[in-house]
DNA sequence: AAGAAGATTAAA
DNA sequence: TTAATCTTCTTG
């Protein structure tokens, strides 16, 4: 079994961990059950220069502080009434910055999954979406600020994958926010079966 | 104090 | 295309 990726993987460069994590495997321990994914699409947030990222021009609210918090801490909010989205946070301490994991192919706990996503109607269904993979995992607000290095949640190793199977386009959602929403800060496994169904910003 | 918008999802 | 649903942030 690998180990839980250590804290120095998130201390660096956003875009690099954001395109690394791509092959890598999100488990959450309920129960002693292990529930997870390899991770098959992520988007970097560059904080306070990125007008798209929560903590732009360093907003600081009870919201952002995850993002202030060292790499390798979870940043998980909540939007639209419904639904979590968790992300990691990188960099060093007061850099607010972060990657949200927005699909995973199921893994373990498959069983799980289909009993906290009854809406989903195929496996396809179950964490291909930054809200659906939360609800998927279990992952909700008591979830936010966690270190990612120990139990119960954290990322492991995975599948390998080539850089060449790495595709990198704009990030979903964020035309509100100008230039930067043309950034190329979305990564996802080329063709893969389990990346959202959004493929594009909206116009 | 009130209103608008949101890193979404599912159903029509 | 839109309703669902509520937190956060701004005063649009």
């Amino acid at each position: 079994m690998p180990n839980p990726l250590p804290l120095s993987f998130y201390r660096r460069d956003t875009t690099t961990v954001a395109r690394e994590l791509i092959g890598k495997k999100l488990v959450h321990i309920v129960d002693g059950q292990r529930i997870s994914g390899i991770i098959v699409e992520t988007e970097a947030y560059l904080g306070i220069e990125d007008r798209a990222c929560h903590s732009f021009g360093n907003r600081r609210t009870e919201r952002t502080e995850s993002m202030y918090l060292e790499g390798g801490h979870s940043y998980v909010y909540f939007i639209y009434g419904m639904h979590f989205c968790f992300n990691v946070v990188t960099r060093e301490a007061k850099v607010p910055e972060a990657v949200l994991i927005r699909a995973l192919e199921p893994s373990e706990g498959i069983e799980v999954m289909r009993t906290k996503r009854k809406r989903a109607k195929r496996d396809l269904d179950l964490t291909n979406g930054p809200g659906k993979l939360c609800q998927a995992l279990g992952i909700n607000r008591h979830h936010d600020r966690l270190r990612l290095d120990q139990p119960p949640l954290f990322i492991e190793d995975g599948l390998l994958v080539k850089a060449d199977e790495i595709e990198t386009s704009p990030r979903i959602g964020v035309d509100y926010a100008g230039i930067c929403a043309l950034w190329p800060l979305r990564f996802s496994w080329r063709a893969h079966h389990s990346i959202s169904k959004k493929t594009r910003a909206r116009q």
